[in-house]
DNA sequence: GTTTGACTCTCCTCTTAGGGGAGACGGTAC
DNA sequence: GTACCGTCTCCCCTAAGAGGAGAGTCAAAC
């Protein structure tokens, strides 16, 4: 046991602590030279003091165990095999940092509103998915009714072939609420993957961020909402970046002949759940405005 | 139980998984309005899907559930309250940028440093930390015996106020070696914290990363292993940011009267352990020049 | 020879924010 | 009656060790 190295010596050397080289050690990582058959005690050699190097090096670089396990493991450790592994996470790394830099965005509206508003908003920020629908686009001048005859429509038209998808159906307002002449809508129904070949399918896109406001009761509140949101995206000096949406958690029973889940019919309007959601733009609301 | 939502219905509401709410019910976060006593069902109010959505917002800020409750449990959430709890986790979440962009710079040296040397070097990139010790700086001319010596001078200085603290001393070299005139160097003994007030202190800066080399044997490997490790440097580009040092883990027998752990003596020069370590500068080595 | 102090061993629990699944009920629709 | 969906509780799992308990080991000091 002339060079060998003792647990302890080895993790100073390395900067590294005992518990993580017994782990190490578990891991198959680093297994050491000798232990001791009486003791128990590991003793590592010099080469493996280099060896811990390169683990301590990708750890660095965030790889972890089970990844540094799969490139040791390869046997000859060649240039090509690390230079590839290190390449993919130095990408996966910048997604990490895009990631942060939205949370921090978010702080910053959060931030902003909580300095603007006396009481803390009950509007939700959050990311909206893409979404697979059976779209409906008219301009309506009756809108309570002209809408319920357009979902009725594209209702029966997914029914039809049982193409309806388990989340709630929406509408696309093309001309913002509350201008009086004529609105340009658009009513999705959510619809399966397998559907496309038998329906013309519209994808609507999502978007980073969006807020949104969930309120029960009547529809005849939505203008009031709007009201509300738009005043707060306002203060905290946010744009919208697209068109406001209106989804029917839960709505009226007149439609419950299209077998869709309980969950989503409604006795009477005071039982409607309703969501208002407007697309944020992200890229303006750095903090060079501080 | 006219308008209260279903666990199921409200988790849709908010983008949130069912378990998430069983979760935040458990740690206090979001209790159900009402329990049935006989099933267990939870059933939740409107207001509690607003609640969702501050808490929602939150999590997507990063903050954890303690902070949330913390911030929650407050009462009255103020927007005060609101606003400096956001924006320290603001100045959190930039922090975490940074550590990620290091991150990225280490594994552009490790891609570099994979591209260029056929075998990969056991060369280790770690951060170092600055370090209280005892200093003593001479030009020296002949090297060996006056390093010894002073050596042997500063740790008698040390161990006579029982100031020595458990790491190894090291040399710095403020001329580079090799230079065959008179070497301008630096012994380092490190000291605990209560010495300031008995011995002249210094701090020697840390690195926010440098890269190290440890062999074993005699120091006429010096001069080689600072050869080799000034060619890898200069394959990945690197510079460095500041003198050589000479770190001594493992040391010769005739030093062994100090008080040391036995584990800093070795009986013959074979079993000498020791480091170089070189601090290098990251700035320049983004990815513009590839 | 003994004692001390530093070092090491194994084994256990704990950390985050839920995810996955098992087995058992509840509620509604056929 | 039965099929299906939603919900319940309970248990185990995650990554990379950290912290600690209790016991054994090693070298030096008495």
């Amino acid at each position: 046991m002339k060079g060998l190295l003792q647990i302890g010596e080895l993790a100073r050397l390395g900067g590294v602590s005992v518990k993580a080289l017994r782990f190490y050690d578990d891991q198959g990582l680093l297994r050491p030279e000798h232990v001791d058959p009486h003791t128990g005690y590991r003793y590592y050699t010099l080469e493996q003091a280099a060896q811990l190097a390169i683990i301590t090096n990708l750890r660095f670089a965030d790889f972890s165990i089970t990844e540094i396990a799969a490139i040791l493991a390869a046997g000859d450790v060649g240039p090509e095999t690390i230079r590839t592994a290190v390449e993919k996470k130095q990408r996966d790394l910048k997604r990490a940092q895009d990631e942060i830099a939205a949370k921090i965005k978010i702080a910053d509206i959060l931030a902003r509103s909580a300095a603007e508003t006396e009481t803390p908003p009950s509007l939700k920020l959050a990311p909206v998915a893409d979404q697979r629908v059976y779209a409906l686009r008219k301009q309506v001048t009756h809108p309570g009714d002209a809408i319920k005859e357009m979902f009725e429509t594209a209702e029966a038209c997914v029914a039809d072939i049982g193409a309806r998808a388990p989340a709630a159906p929406f509408l696309i307002f093309h001309t913002p609420p509350g201008a009086q002449q004529e609105l340009d809508v658009e009513v999705c129904i959510p619809v399966t993957e397998e559907a496309q070949s038998d329906l013309p399918v519209t994808i609507i896109q999502g978007a980073a961020i969006a807020c949104s406001a969930v309120y029960g009761g009547g529809y005849f509140k939505t203008d009031r909402i709007f009201a509300q949101m738009s005043d707060w995206m306002a203060g905290a000096s946010l744009e919208a970046a697209g068109p406001l949406r209106e989804i029917y958690h839960r709505f009226g029973a007149d439609q419950e002949d299209y077998r869709l889940p309980s969950k989503m019919t409604a006795r009477s309007a005071r039982d409607y759940l309703t969501e208002l959601l407007i697309p944020i733009r992200l890229d303006l609301t750095s903090r060079e405005n501080e």
